[in-house]
DNA sequence: GCATATATTTAAGCGGACTTAACTAAAAAG
DNA sequence: CTTTTTAGTTAAGTCCGCTTAAATATATGC
């Protein structure tokens, strides 16, 4: 009991630490980019799910249609996304990254990833070997409490 | 070799998923709230650093001192920060949280913890004490990168 | 086939976050 | 004590992202 809470808070304290140098070097490295993060956050949505309709990332991205066919054209413009027809759906469109909006995005990653790298390095084999057994029983974990959802 | 590049992207892959979550709850949260995400991240900073002069806030937030003071401006006016003289340095400001930023900084942060303690509890005790050691591992490593920036 | 629903675009307009430049006041330097 | 530097504010103006409402075109239901 008091050491499962003792437990819960040092996992909380590791997802602190991966989602604050997460952020703060994604958004350096936007902010240097000259796009703006809805920009940003919109082709990290295409990067995901590969192609999708306006509508789909409206959905995830919590605002309207409206408001993503805007910001489409614009990364359309800036060479970054294509936008084409959907075969099956006339009415609908069919967002897909363009060779440059792919590398941007992967060098987004690639930023934060530096820093977890760094992490990686300064383990021992034996500890990388306990610190991997540990990240497949989160795995383990997570499929489980998803598959409850 | 081999294995250790196999690692590097499990802790990766964690680092994403923990990113992931966090931020797409946060986001859910602030957007429900009223305040923006400039708003948002702003006070996040006076709650890391507690208090803090206006120019230490622009410089983590990579922006000017006129756009601080602004958002400042507003967030004294929703009673969310007081901004008082620094009795060390009568030209400098004191930011804090009132009582009421601090509860809603507060409950954008178990919001997001929501999801990690539910990763705790579908562990067993065992499961646990395994994770339990890695963080600790990776503790030990985060000091000594940091030790070497 | 006609009515309705769906997917998206366009246009107008609003508010917010940011920038620059000028300003005030206090501290530090000489 | 004057000059310079530092900390922050204020004001004007710009740009961006968002919203609403109307429009277009395609698909679906009866």
């Amino acid at each position: 009991m008091t050491n499962s809470l003792q437990f819960s808070q040092s996992l909380r304290k590791w997802m602190d630490t991966f989602t604050y140098r997460s952020m703060h070097d994604s958004a350096r490295f936007v902010k240097n980019s000259g796009y703006s993060m809805a920009q940003f956050f919109l082709m990290m949505q295409v990067y995901r799910r590969e192609h999708c309709g306006i509508s789909d990332l409206s959905e995830h991205l919590e605002t309207s249609n409206a408001a993503v066919s805007q910001l489409v054209d614009k990364l359309v413009q800036a060479n970054m996304l294509t936008r084409t027809e959907d075969p099956n759906d006339r009415r609908a469109k069919k967002v897909e990254l363009t060779k440059e909006g792919r590398t941007f995005i992967e060098e987004s990653i690639n930023v934060r990833y530096l820093w977890v790298d760094q992490l990686a390095d300064a383990l021992s084999n034996e500890e990388e070997h306990k610190v991997a057994k540990a990240l497949s029983i989160l795995d383990e974990a997570m499929k489980k409490i998803e598959s409850r959802e």
